[in-house]
DNA sequence: ATAAACGCCTGACGGC
DNA sequence: TGCCGTCAGGCGTTTA
């Protein structure tokens, strides 16, 4: 399911304030963990992380590229969704007492204040966990974030020049910039006019320039759109209304009514117009 | 340095 | 209906 946008969404609505059914979860103790795919916790084990995470609260929700972070006492609680991931937080019982029951595909759950259950969801099994003291430990390798003010059209620049990549399979490494996926990718080399195989040391300076912007408005829009729901993965928002390419192959561009093409570029489809995002 | 192939997993869908 | 191949919002490792 999830980039950037998606992994805001959720980030946000943990945040919320407020009680009732998806009450957030800033400030609550966590009481117990319970784990039932075991390769989904990725350091420490997960005997040490049962055991390290009860008592700990949850000081802050926050997001770094496509990892939810949840900071903690004494640790930092990391989530990666990758395919499949979703989190669902509800009461733990119904109004009647009855324990709520968990899914199939619970991979992870966290008892809060003995009142809610946070369930890591993830039919894949593709999804990862971390409890570590420094996030950097996870995290240190990521390129900088879309929205960093401090990322300008010369930096950018400077590194679209610094390698010579295809333009699709740059923007989804991770280490060049964190939180885009096959699916803002695609809209934003769309929305820049750029072919997903022109090389990054080929563009102009205007060109970088109307990729960073396009990645940012792209990605935007899907955060006010509660994300892309595609799928039986993910469910709530609405950004797949505004898709260009993404799932549009042999479909007619809004632009310019050529058919869109889709292409495999390093195992990911890609879909483009071959008119409005020529190769030259 | 860059790219391609594969492994990790389950489920949905289309073709026969 | 059932079986089979293909594909899926990701990424780490290995191989070329």
């Amino acid at each position: 399911m999830p980039e950037l946008p998606e992994v805001e969404t959720i980030a946000r609505s943990l945040r919320q304030t407020g009680q009732g059914e998806k009450p957030g979860i800033v400030g609550m103790h966590i009481h117990q963990v319970e784990v039932y795919w075991k390769r989904t916790i990725q350091t420490p084990s997960s005997e040490e992380l049962i055991h390290r995470i009860p008592g700990q609260r949850v000081e802050e929700v926050g997001r770094r590229g496509k990892y939810l972070l949840l900071k903690l006492t004494r640790d930092h609680l990391i989530i990666h969704l990758r395919m499949s991931g979703d989190i669902r937080v509800e009461p733990l019982t119904d109004a009647s007492g009855q324990i709520t029951p968990l899914r199939k595909h619970d991979r992870v759950a966290m008892v809060f204040e003995e009142k809610y259950r946070f369930s890591f969801e993830d039919p894949r099994k593709f999804g990862r966990v971390w409890l570590v003291r420094d996030p950097v430990e996870v995290l240190g390798g990521l390129g900088p974030e879309p929205f960093d003010p401090q990322l300008t059209d010369e930096i950018f620049f400077h590194r679209l020049q610094s390698s010579r990549r295809q333009l699709k399979p740059l923007l989804l490494d991770q280490t060049f910039m964190a939180g885009l996926g096959n699916i803002y990718t695609d809209e934003a080399l769309h929305r820049a006019h750029l072919h997903p195989l022109s090389l990054s040391n080929s563009l102009h300076e205007d060109q970088s320039a109307q990729l960073l912007a396009a990645i940012r408005s792209v990605l935007l829009t899907g955060i006010e759109t509660n994300g892309a729901s595609i799928d039986w993965v993910y469910k709530g928002g609405s950004f797949q209304n505004s898709f260009q390419v993404y799932g549009r192959e042999k479909k007619a561009c809004y632009t310019c009514g050529h058919a869109i093409e889709k292409i495999s570029v390093g195992q990911r489809g890609t879909h483009f117009c071959p008119v409005c995002q020529p190769l030259k």
